[in-house]
RNA sequence: GCCGAUGUAGCUCAACGGUAGAGCAGCGGAUUUGUAAUCCGUUGGUUGGAGGUUCAAGUCCUCUCAUCGGCUCCA
């Protein structure tokens, strides 16, 4: 009998007779380990555990101390699901089952939609699915087989998968009891190996075959599992932490802004709200005195020629609010650089005065499709900290590399430490020479390797006009969302025919950077109400300050001390009514007020103040005017720090 | 836009097809209070909107609007 050499991860190497399984290998190690094996890793893939090995090679069994083991578990528990639905509705078609960042899901059709009682009783035939024990087996086979099989069972989706995979590569089916499905593998070896307690069915979705609009739409069931109950439920209660700080509820909570029906989409901010985003909008003016900017604003509503120059009326209409009036026709501005492109061309330019830097706090509208909009993070009406940066093309590489420290200033403030970068290049239909995206490509990709920045190239992403670099933050609840964005365009200066003298006394044509830092000042707060869960640094604090006198007899004292602190620039409230203090305290803590100041007898003797700060309590008595010092620092140097 | 869910007082939530309610907030009064809820009283609603079924609709049906979870989209 023909032998093989399995080398361990430890370096040692053992002979097995040829077809020998990874279950086996493990059990001359030690029946625990084989027992424990989810499956097994040979020349890097992963195979089955009862899956034979004909050849001289490497194996690693894989346990729950694997990393690779959580995939495998969470997606032998979409098929356990998808087991239990056909189970339960054999009318159901299945699709695709796939593992995702905190779970899996599978998609079917089914006339009917599920119930939330369905996915109960979906979950309780799971867990007699796993009461069974049933082997789950692999089978190889031609894709003409696996085709046939399907298409027997009347599952369309798995017939068609069967023949677009299986034209490139060898296909395999997994079997459990009376459920095949369409797989590369590898799996648990049985339904037994799930615990019952570490699933949870989450919710249905719709969402179209192969991610295809014009697909039909199917039922997803998204669900999530981990190796132990213990992890489960800290995810679980992950979600709900997420939810406490969500800023729809805290916008509502902390009376920062609100929607209305008759303005979908649209927020208004309170006086509070307006506070927080007039707070980020003059940061950005800080940034721009200190970066060369110079600030204009723009018209809201432009003839559509101007739409129709900049290529928008042809990309970008069903995006756009247009309105005809006088027979004319009109576009509510969705973004602020055709009008910039018209300021620019307005006058002539020398090359001397490149860079110019043109900012624009523009309200912008665009009409985002019902369904997609949320909150404060995609909305139909909002302001940009937008920018143009007009330059020669060889200012490029300065312009953005300084950029780059724009955006890491800026996001410094905020204890974002770490936003992921997106490098888009070129794509299929664009416009320019192929010199000048080698240039524009070169120099984003040598700034960003100088930045030692960690990124993620997309290829083909880039605008037509240009390759672009993104910045993307996580959320609390772990959504991404992009912030900060830099192009780089060589179409809108063409098209409307921008120029500036050059050295040589001959026209040339500049070229455009578009660059938002925290790119909608709308959505940039939405993500700092969850990054902070709303309870904001001193200088974004809508109330910096709150005086809690104890009885009537504090209440002129604390006008007094408010009259002090108010004109030292920060923003203070009296709670002057007669309520006791817990309460007084309890409801300034709910609104997250950084600090508060309790006035008694004590203080009214002193001229001082008991500090209580929002995150450490009761600090003890302070002087007022060491109280103005240490506020009024925090808020200069924009900490993050209370104290 | 598509699939699904939800919509009752400012907020959180009740109400079998049979007289729309509670707590908190608000308002009035009492209380003068030392670091997360003092007590009493009280206002508040075209049950998102429009139709329909029914003796009777918050409840059932149709349409519509908004929001939420996804899909698609997201220069």
């Amino acid at each position: 009998m023909p032998e093989i050499r399995v080398t361990l991860p430890d370096g040692t190497s053992k002979v097995f007779p040829s077809g020998a399984t990874p279950q086996q290998v493990g059990e001359s190690i030690s029946p625990r380990l084989a027992a424990a094996s989810l499956a097994a890793k040979s020349d890097g893939g992963l195979v089955d555990v009862y899956r034979p090995l004909d050849h001289d090679c490497t194996l690693e069994l894989i346990t729950e101390r694997s990393p690779d083991a959580l995939g495998i578990y969470r997606h032998t528990c979409a098929h356990l699901m998808a087991n239990a639905v056909k189970e339960l509705f054999p009318e159901a078609k299945i699709a695709i089952g796939p593992v995702i960042e905190d779970g899996f899901y599978y998609d079917f059709d089914r006339d009917a939609p599920f119930t939330p009682e369905d996915l109960e009783r979906i979950e309780a035939r799971m867990r007699e699915i796993i009461a069974r024990d049933t082997p789950i087996r692999r089978q190889e086979l031609p894709w003409q087989e696996a085709k046939a099989l399907f298409d027997r069972q009347q599952e369309p989706y798995k017939s068609e998968l069967a023949y677009e995979r299986g034209q490139n590569e060898p296909v395999s089916i997994y079997r459990q009891g009376a459920f095949d499905d369409f797989c590369r593998g590898p799996h648990l070896p049985s339904t037994g190996r799930i615990k019952p307690d570490t699933f949870k069915l989450l919710s249905v979705a719709g969402a179209y075959w192969k991610g295809d609009e014009h697909n039909k739409m199917l039922q997803r069931i998204y669900a999530t599992a981990f190796l132990s109950r213990k992890e489960l439920e800290e995810h679980l209660t992950r979600l709900e932490q997420a939810k406490a700080r969500d800023h729809r509820k805290l916008g509502r909570d902390l009376g920062l802004f609100m929607l209305h029906p008759w303005a979908p989409a649209s927020p208004f901010f309170t006086a509070k709200g307006a506070i927080v985003y007039n707070e980020l909008v003059d940061l950005m003016r800080e940034f721009y005195r200190e970066y060369g900017y110079q600030e204009v604003i723009t018209p809201q509503v432009f003839d559509v020629e101007l739409w129709k120059r900049s290529g928008h009326y042809e990309h970008y209409r069903e995006n756009m609010f247009l309105a005809e009036i006088d027979e004319r026709e009109f576009g509510l501005k969705p973004m602020n650089c055709p009008g910039h492109c018209l300021l620019y061309g307005s006058e002539s330019h020398s090359y001397r005065e490149l860079p110019l830097r043109i900012a624009d706090f523009g309200r912008l509208h665009r009409y985002e499709r019902s369904g997609v909009t949320q909150g404060l993070t995609r909305v139909r009406s909002f302001a940009q900290d937008d920018a143009h940066i007009f330059c020669r093309p060889e200012q490029i590489e300065s312009e953005i590399r300084s950029l780059f420290e724009l955006v890491r200033r800026t996001y410094e403030i905020f204890g974002f430490v770490d936003p992921h970068v997106y490098f888009s290049t070129r794509p299929e239909n664009s416009v320019g020479s192929d010199e000048i995206w080698q240039r524009a490509e070169a120099a984003l990709d040598g700034i960003l390797k100088a930045q030692e920045a960690v990124f993620t190239v997309n290829p083909g992403d880039g605008a037509f006009y240009g390759p672009k670099i993104d910045f993307v933050v996580k959320d609390a609840i772990g959504r991404e969302w992009q912030l900060a964005t830099i192009q780089l365009d060589f179409n809108l200066p063409e098209r409307f025919e921008l120029s500036y003298t050059g050295p040589e006394n001959a026209p040339e044509r500049p070229v455009m950077i578009h660059r938002a830092i925290m790119g909608s000042i709308e959505r940039f707060m939405g993500v700092l109400i969850e990054h902070f869960a709303g309870a904001f640094p001193l200088w974004l604090a809508p109330e910096q300050v709150r005086l809690l006198p104890i009885a009537d007899r504090h209440v002129a004292y604390s006008e007094v001390v408010a009259s002090r602190l108010r004109g030292a620039g920060l923003r203070v409230t009296v709670d002057a009514r007669p309520e006791k203090t817990g309460y007084k305290v309890r409801e300034a803590q709910l609104l997250k007020i950084p600090y508060m100041l309790v006035i008694g007898d004590r203080e009214l003797e002193s001229a001082s103040v008991s500090l209580r700060t929002r995150s450490t309590g009761d600090r003890g008595s302070v002087t007022v005017d060491t109280f103005v010092e240490m506020a009024l620092r925090r808020v200069e140097s924009r900490s993050l720090e209370l104290e």
